[in-house]
DNA sequence: GAGCACTGC
């Protein structure tokens, strides 16, 4: 056989005849490409990939692509990626990278010759999607073919015709834990790395550490300006030696001009709210963003805003034109999100002051959605940060200063459409001096449980001598160990066990799936499955401000008093047996999307639980189905239980003896002396949510080594509680329930000793 | 008697 770069093989829907002898690659040796090749066969009137004639579409796509700025550096690109393994690339907003960058490999590294996929990883389901389709049309190609993308839920690819895949980058940590090596693809681009998602941060360290084993893999990292030393440091190529290269390309933005406030301002949502009426009042026209830090304040800043700016309209007709406030965080329904799209007012009378759009948002509009038309940005200085503090084993959401990186991003999203200005309010001192330059990436802020059971599966031996960008803190990886070995996914040396590998393939927390995984045993996966899936997507609860009775009432008549995990369940069957209709989710004050995502869960959960042949079982008596189910949440959750001493009603939790309280959304009719519960929030006080009623005896049999009364702290309440059923139990001296097993409904016997 | 920054498998 010929040399195969020397002909590209036809593909999909090749024809040999419009192709002749005219193949744009003939003759082509991949990764030796230069920018005259690649321009000549853009240009072509046969698409070299597919050999089909160019659409008229294509031609005129083609000519604003020349426009980026990333098309003019496509030389300088080319030949880096020739000589180089690895290469950091730095694109600000608009210059184009994640579009063109990935189609510059495909010319030069041939992909589909040598039957490799081109990856491009994307921390947003939505980004990959939106950027997959427009790649597409920019190819000319029909999605889904050549270039697809692949998200949780949707495969929108073609083995053996997809070369060029968007993906998710938590998609592609997904695929190496099946194959460390990932030997399907031939170039690997992670985007948005400055984002530091968990999956990319994780992604990078595989990635260093897979290069050295592939010779043939490359790399690209592209990233903010920020982060891009970093980056470059931690991929050179020699130990100690020289930094990974840099490719730089300008963005293309507009200038933004940014206010500091002299002093520091005492109550940032006041003077955010004076700063955007005094924008209304004497700027230009052009649209405003103001950042908040979550739903509650958001309304609240909508409704005061509002309310003045109609004084302002009533008192001032002639100068001042009328104004629309526009909310916007994640909970919102996505028909609500549609709404920053919509055009400003129009002026009260012909002539008179153009109106304004003012959008106040969290987060979300600093990354995941950008407004077109926003000139002024108004920026507090402040952002809701998750943080997992290991000693106690909590998340919290806490109101703190964003980073300098962050305040960038947010001022950047004024120039957009043009120059524009930004009111940051705080001072220019504390700018420089007190805001860190990053935020803290997502792995210093997690819980690690999940992310080490992927990591030991991955084949990693040594976790604290992993290649991290930025190491977690040892105790929180310390935490995630023992949790795993509690859940006996890792033996006492670390290894993953047979149950810990059927664990990492699951999609869930490692105690939703250990409990989904021994779940048969109790005769109640089919009903396990749906509460992992319920705890898997967002509130279902809605609570509108104006119906909070209604919406209170509605919710007793689904709760079950035996505990939240099975009203949860109650919910999900009472919205299959109507059919998922839409207006009994209303009726109810549920959330149909949730629901819906829950349902989603649940089938992809399923067909994983095929794959293992883990039974899908239930139990016919609803009473015993109950008593199973309790049980088998002890499986999982064995490590966050309450116990309630006094006849207040105070709670401790085990072992760690935090003072915690039942949440008020909790269904419990009574106070039970011992609870499982789902997550432990630290909000106006420390919560305990989703909580369910367990026996104690269930945690002794259940959870021997974790129940192991000698390892706790002498003294308390809850140790003497346990020793109390510890000797009741060794008197009885025989397993109170499991010795009659007259019927298959109750736990067998192995689920006795098994965990 | 309270909340839900945002993402991802």
């Amino acid at each position: 056989m010929a040399n195969p770069y020397t002909r590209a093989p036809p593909l999909g829907s090749g024809s040999s005849k419009a192709l002749g002898d005219k193949d744009p690659f003939y003759g082509w040796l991949p990764r030796r490409i230069n920018a005259e090749q690649v321009q000549k066969a853009m240009a072509g009137d046969v698409n070299p990939f597919t050999k089909q004639p160019h659409s008229a579409q294509y031609k005129k796509i083609l000519e604003t692509r020349k426009k980026l700025p990333v098309f003019a550096q496509m030389s300088e690109f080319l030949r880096m990626f020739s000589d180089n393994q690895i290469i950091v690339m730095v694109g600000e907003t608009g210059s184009g990278k994640t579009t063109q960058i990935p189609q510059f490999v495909c010319y030069s590294d041939l992909p589909h010759t040598k039957g490799k996929l081109i990856a491009c990883t994307q921390p947003r389901r939505v980004a990959a999607m939106s950027v997959a389709k427009r790649v597409a049309d920019e190819m000319d190609m029909p999605l889904g073919k050549q270039v697809g993308y692949s998200i949780r839920f949707e495969d929108m690819t073609e083995p053996g015709t997809t070369f060029l895949k968007y993906m998710t980058d938590g998609m592609l940590l997904r695929e190496a834990m099946n194959d460390p090596d990932l030997t399907r693809y031939s170039t690997i681009i992670l985007d948005e790395a400055h984002e530091r998602t968990l999956a990319t941060d994780i992604l990078m360290g595989l990635l260093k550490a897979l290069a050295r084993r592939r010779a043939d893999l490359k790399i690209i990292v592209m990233s903010a300006t920020l982060d891009a030393l970093k980056f470059q440091k931690y991929f050179s190529v020699s130990k100690g030696g020289e930094p990974a290269p840099l490719f730089k390309v300008p963005g293309r933005t507009h200038p933004v001009e940014v206010f500091y406030t002299q002093d520091p301002e005492p109550d940032y949502v006041e003077a955010a709210i004076r700063t955007v009426l005094m924008i209304h009042r004497a700027e230009e026209p052009g649209d405003i963003l103001l950042f908040l830090t979550g739903e509650e304040e958001i309304e609240d800043a909508c409704k005061k805003i509002k309310l003045e700016a109609d004084d302002l309209l009533n008192q001032d007709p002639d100068s001042v034109g009328p104004l629309v406030c526009i909310p916007l965080y994640s909970s919102l329904p996505p028909q609500q999100q549609q709404r920053i799209f919509d055009p400003a007012p129009t002026p009260r009378m012909p002539d008179g002051p153009p109106g304004r759009k003012i959008v106040i948002s969290t987060n979300i509009a600093e990354t995941s959605l950008t407004i077109d038309g926003i000139v002024y940005v108004v920026d507090p200085g402040f952002s809701k940060q998750r943080v997992y503090n290991p000693r106690i084993r909590v998340d919290s959401l806490l109101v703190s200063p964003i980073s300098k990186a962050s305040a960038q991003q947010r001022a950047g999203r004024a120039g957009r459409t043009r120059p524009g200005k930004c009111f940051r309010l705080y001072t220019e001192r504390d700018f420089m001096k007190e805001l860190e330059e990053q935020t803290h990436p997502e792995i210093l802020r997690s819980n690690l449980a999940n992310t080490v059971l992927e990591l030991v599966k991955l084949g990693i031996k040594d976790l604290v001598k992993f290649d991290y960008v930025d190491a977690p803190a040892p105790e929180t990886l310390m935490r995630a160990l023992e949790l795993l070995n509690y859940l006996a996914a890792l033996d006492d040396d670390g290894n993953l066990t047979p149950l810990g590998a059927i664990m990492a393939d699951f999609p869930l927390d490692p105690q939703m799936a250990k409990m989904l995984i021994v779940s048969p045993e109790f005769n109640c996966s089919n009903e396990i499955l749906t509460i992992v899936a319920m705890l898997s997507v967002p509130n279902v609860w809605l609570r509108p401000p104006n119906q909070r009775k209604e919406a209170d009432a509605a919710k007793a008549m689904l709760t079950v008093p035996d505990g939240d995990h099975l009203t949860l369940m109650n919910v999900y069957n009472n919205y299959q047996q109507n059919s998922h209709d839409r207006g009994w989710a209303w009726n109810n004050y549920l959330s149909q999307r949730a629901l819906q995502q829950a349902d989603n869960v649940r089938s992809q959960l399923q067909r994983n639980m095929e794959r293992f042949e883990i039974d899908l079982v239930t139990t016919a008596d609803p009473k015993r189905l109950h008593m199973n189910v309790r049980q088998a949440l002890v499986c999982g959750f064995f490590m966050q239980v309450g116990h309630k001493e006094g006849e207040k009603g105070q709670y401790f939790t085990v072992k760690d003896n935090q003072v915690v309280n039942l949440h008020p959304s909790c269904g419990l009719d009574n106070q039970p002396e011992w609870v499982i519960f789902n997550e432990f929030v630290l909000t106006t006080k420390p919560y305990i949510r989703t909580v369910t009623d367990v026996r104690p005896e269930w945690l002794l049999e259940y959870a021997p080594n974790y129940f192991d009364l000698s390892s706790f702290p002498d003294g308390t309440e809850t140790k003497r509680a346990l020793q109390r059923i510890a000797n009741k139990r060794s008197r009885k001296n025989a397993p109170p329930e499991s010795s009659s097993n007259g019927k298959g409904d109750r736990p067998s016997k192995r689920a006795k000793k098994a965990y």
